[in-house]
DNA sequence: ATACTATATCGATGCCCGTCAATATAGACG
DNA sequence: CGTCTATATTGACGGGCATCGATATAGTAT
């Protein structure tokens, strides 16, 4: 029952609102974990699950600075999220 | 805690392994509705139920001809996910 | 009308996942 | 060391979802 498939793993990632917001902020440039505490209505400890769901299917990379971790989008995710755009129509390429 | 968002939406119906299966061999071509239920190793009525998520997020569009249903992917699924994709990180395209 | 095939719906079940409060870990700094 | 802050982990709870068997609907054909 396991689906071992990385595309579903990937989808799977995204398919949350929480997580989708977490993304799109860091779409816009990396953020302090802290950051995302206040953006999203749900406590730390939901926002640090989110961010390892996010580390797990290497979507995010995380880096320590001080007492602060920085996390930021993982620079293969765009290229799978085209590929699977691919697969699905044949239509979507990276510029 | 309802998502509303329709790019969740998408992502959701697409974030499971039968699914993106049926969405696979859609995109390879249209297909009557008997034909997935060998593909997944799943029911005839789990199969049926998962056509109606895909047909609920527009991901496909259903036509009957004489006693089978056929699907096909819905035109717009391409433009929708390359608009994920651009919104995650602005590298995305459609063709 | 009867029978057969294809698809959908219903009701129930079990599990996975998002969420929280409480606690633990870890680094910075006095 | 002790303390403070930031992040992660634990354990539990609740809801939703994937799945199934049984049944209903709809179309075809005899």
């Amino acid at each position: 029952m396991k689906s071992a498939d990385p595309d579903v793993l990937l989808l799977s990632a995204l398919a949350d609102p929480t997580r989708l917001e977490i993304v799109r902020q860091l779409a816009a440039g990396g953020a302090c974990a802290c950051d995302f505490t206040d953006c999203c209505g749900v406590s730390q400890p939901t926002i640090s699950h989110h961010l390892k769901v996010l580390r797990d299917a290497d979507v995010v990379q995380s880096e320590r600075r001080g007492t602060n971790i920085y996390y930021s989008l993982a620079p293969s995710v765009a290229g799978r999220f085209a590929s699977i755009g691919a697969s699905l129509a044949g239509l979507v390429r990276i510029s």
